[in-house]
DNA sequence: CCGTAGTGAGATAGCGCTTTCCCGAATCGT
DNA sequence: ACGATTCGGGAAAGCGCTATCTCACTACGG
């Protein structure tokens, strides 16, 4: 429409200069009084102040601040995928904790691919956050590894904190997922169910997330007597688990009677998989995952899986990264099997 | 563990004036050679600059340049809640395309709380982003609506550029999204396939998307014969559906044949509840949903709803702000009704 | 040969803030 | 009553950049 015609004329924002001027103080003053620094201010001059920021719709320009003060409010999140409910949840804790904090979050994605995520590092850097949060997986063995490691050394000796969501991050601190731990009591649960011919549908070797997992599922059955007839690897997402589970199928399944996904979203996309192809999950052939996003309780039959209190994680990240080393709580996330119907006890 | 003894002497990061004085050059020439500013800098000159810039492992200070140039490179989103999926998948999408602009996106979560959204404006406008995407739902007759425009307002007034993601929101530049023609469409066919009877559990009354898909698929009903005989308000959440769906079961479905529910995670949680009361959803009561989130192909039977392009929305929202009045494709989100075996055809 | 453009590096004036530093006035102790 | 302290406002020096302005130097036409 005539956008035009209701646009305002473009005036420049009312600056700090402006407020001091009307309110007939000095610049610092009118700073002062914005900002509650350690020197006090007459209270009448607060208030001009004040009445005339309100007036001029003042804004504080938080680019300037940043520059004058040598610090910013910023706090930078890398994701792998922003839809994917395992990162969207996560975010929602970071994001949360961060405005607790009075801090403004900055969110980008590496779409799974290592040279981006350099890249985006790189960019963010720029910005000077106070943190930066690496939730996107970890590849065992990257050729863009030791960069980002450097990049990110880097960026804290210039006074930034680093915080990785994942298992076992040698060098930086970390918010530990104990993805074996957990991948392995849930195989012990599922064994004392009377299964013991398992299959996995589970991402490309070298995800870490993935690789700890398979290998605590693994250890798990090792202990009780169980084997994997088959492991199958595909994109660590829905589709990956729709297609995993087709081409397991298709091979023929022959007595495999759990399917363990490598997360969530691929085991429901592995269950729409079986459904596709005439099957009933659960019936037919049970499946797990990993996880416990919240669409797991309303999938049919609702899905066994080791629960992540995802929410938490992000708030932990952050504050990991904010707080001081030993005062803030670095243990592993306590990770939980969650039994559903999915799994139901055989015989 | 011993952070501090791995963590290297924190030093500031490098300046241009770093190096500019490592490369034996002017601060001008170092800044010219480092952006491509208009002006052209000698090739050896630029080559010294750019290995100074890289042994000194210098990253640009973009508050700094943003007060120098007096802009940012900045999007700010607003959403309701990162977690769910409409607003995740929206936001993959916004950011999608801030990368490809080479934006960086500032991302707040309203959690349905208009003055929470006030603040976070407020807050962002700090920032002085090129843009500011607002996604969270609007809310019919808000005490703080007035409020919020006269802040975006200001925004705008400063040179930034403000995109709603709505229905009809007569000031600003909005992704229209035709919820009232979606649902009306949705009402049609589901009578085309027998249904008569109707409930609906929705949202709180105000919230705009949720009127207007009531009254887009009431409309749709009156054209074909069929009624509404319920209608819930609930949270306009996963939750909320669920509960409002319980809610319905308790009070009696008698001869409801159809649940309308306001958006796909109030749709997945009323098929939970239909399953908690021992009922089949799509056999004894069939629902349908709007928005087509991805987990609606998963849950069974999979769900009939009104697609929206989600991922798109975003990257329109943020084409829309940036690009100039005219200059884009501003024509309502195109919708489109998805039937699955939540409605089958009756008798 | 000289005046005039053109070229491109360097000096410098900001950008919008914060935070010393300076200083007059008020307060206090003795 | 008087020097010693606070106290608190204002001037001004930055913060890390960009962009304008200056100016030495080259090239060239007449």
């Amino acid at each position: 429409m005539t956008d035009d015609a209701v646009e305002t004329r473009r005036t420049a924002p009312a600056t700090l200069h402006d407020v001091a001027r009307e309110a007939g103080v000095s610049l610092a003053t009118a700073s002062r009084s914005l900002n509650g620094s350690t020197r006090k201010v007459n209270e009448e001059y607060r208030q001009r102040v004040l009445a005339a920021a309100a007036k001029l719709d003042y804004s504080p320009n938080l680019s300037a601040q940043a520059v004058a003060r040598g610090t910013t409010t910023t706090v930078a999140l890398l994701v792998a995928d922003i839809a994917d409910p395992y990162f969207s949840q996560m975010a929602a804790g970071v994001v949360r904790e961060a405005d607790r904090e009075r801090l403004i979050v900055t969110m980008a994605a590496t779409e799974r691919d290592t040279e981006r995520e350099l890249d985006l590092v790189r960019t963010l850097r720029g910005q000077r956050p106070r943190v930066m949060i690496l939730a996107a997986s970890r590849r065992e063995g990257d050729p863009n590894n030791d960069a980002l490691e450097a990049e990110l050394r880097a960026f804290e000796s210039n006074g930034g904190r680093v915080a990785f969501v994942s298992s076992a991050t040698g060098a930086f601190r970390a918010v530990q997922l104990d993805n074996r731990a957990g991948a392995e009591a849930l195989a012990r649960e599922l064994i004392g169910l009377g299964y013991r011919r398992f299959a996995a549908v589970t991402g490309a070797e070298g995800i870490r997330t993935a690789d700890e997992r398979l290998a605590g599922f693994r250890a798990g059955l090792e202990a009780g007597g169980g084997t994997f007839d088959r492991i199958v690897r595909a994109a660590f997402t829905r589709d990956g688990g729709y297609e995993g589970m087709a081409q397991l199928i298709e091979q023929g399944l022959d007595g495999i009677e759990l399917v363990f996904a490598g997360n969530d979203v691929m085991a429901v996309g592995a269950m729409s998989a079986i459904r596709d192809a005439g099957l009933t999950p659960g019936t037919d052939v049970a499946v797990a995952g990993f996880d416990d996003i919240p669409t797991v309780r309303d999938v049919t039959p609702p899905l066994t899986t080791v629960r992540i209190p995802l929410e938490e994680v992000g708030r932990r990240a952050l504050r990991l990264a904010l707080d001081e080393v030993g005062a803030v709580d670095d243990s592993p996330v306590h990770t939980e099997v969650v039994l559903r119907e999915s799994t139901p006890r055989r015989r």
